[in-house]
DNA sequence: AATGAAAGGATTAAGCC
DNA sequence: GGCTTAATCCTTTCATT
């Protein structure tokens, strides 16, 4: 495996920018040919690097609803199932999770109504759900940019920089960066144990 | 002006899928040649409904600190000013801004520093800051999809859908759409108060 | 908005280091 | 493994209707 080089962070750079832009003209600005920057642009979607190439719109100018920011407080053990419910949901654009646990999501609310939202869309795991709070936003706009700081793989172990020993693993569909053997098989025994863990409770 | 018609949400929500889709590609889905869609993905730019063909990428894998979302409190003329110097910064992903006035921004923060980040970010814009709190977060995706009610344009001045009498006003470098010539002057008269109650202020 | 011709880009295969 | 070049195929653009 073949770490992240300095080209494929301008391929990316160049892309976030426009992601319509001919290969051809991205080779000649990082001084390759067009396959090779297609070679590496297939290799980028392989590491999950590249989830999609997408749109943004300009949601405000679209139908549908008040853009609202939620924030729920979730049963410590369901945020995951939450967040795939709220993922897969008409109108919600953004989820995050964060540790306590508690998950926020941004969506377009119909009549600014929440909890008919929710009921709807999670259906009985809304039993999960403590409590909710709803912030009604004027604006919400996506900044994608490339931070000269985003320049490398980040082992899911350790941390440290993935080189050229790294792999990549893919379990339950998400992807898994590790630096070394050692912290691959490390990452597979905590990872097994955190999910018979959940499995029992 | 035209409105937007099926066809356009068709094309829009094709394109969301995959950016990269031939227009060729695109036309047979929807029944047109692909000139035609080539029309009106420019007609889309124009409009303002599509900011950019862009990327998804999964941050996480890429280093640069820790993923966070926070909440500041800002004076209440100051979150535009706020909005802009955030969406402008390295690692900032999306920025929310709600009305009283509240301005949150979802980053990947070094060190999880998020009082050297904001220093750094807003420089003097700093004072307008009352409060703030920083949320680190396990997970964040974005969940891009065109919902079946994201039908047609909205009036900003009474919120109706816009139709064949409609305009697109550009003010300030944003777009605003009005529905017909009477809502238009409405806006317009509207905007140039508010923009002198700004200065005023 | 369709058509068809011309220009331009992507992808493949073969070969090099 | 990653690169290049050259050939082929596909896509987009433009002029026309």
């Amino acid at each position: 495996m073949r770490t992240l080089d300095d080209t494929d962070i301008r391929i990316l750079r160049l892309l976030t920018e426009d992601a319509r832009r001919p290969y051809r003209d991205i080779a000649e600005r990082v001084g390759l040919s067009s396959p090779a920057v297609s070679d590496r642009v297939t290799r980028l979607r392989d590491l999950g690097i590249i989830r999609r190439f997408t749109l943004d719109l300009d949601r405000s100018a679209l139908r549908g609803g008040v853009p609202a920011l939620v924030e729920l407080r979730v049963r410590s053990d369901a945020a995951e199932e939450v967040r795939d419910a709220l993922a897969a949901a008409d109108g919600v654009e953004h989820v995050f999770v964060a540790a306590e646990p508690r998950v926020f999501f941004q969506a377009r609310l119909a009549r600014g109504d929440a909890r008919t939202f929710l009921a709807e869309t999670l259906g009985a795991t809304l039993d999960v759900v403590a409590d909710y709070d709803v912030t009604v936003l004027t604006d919400a706009r996506w900044t994608p940019q490339i931070g000269g700081t985003d320049l490398a793989l980040t082992c899911a172990e350790c941390g440290n920089e993935v080189g050229e020993d790294g792999a990549t693993l893919r379990l339950d569909g998400d992807l898994y960066h590790l630096c070394c053997p050692s912290c691959e098989e490390r990452f597979r025994g905590r990872y097994e144990r955190f999910s018979e863990g959940a499995r029992a409770e």
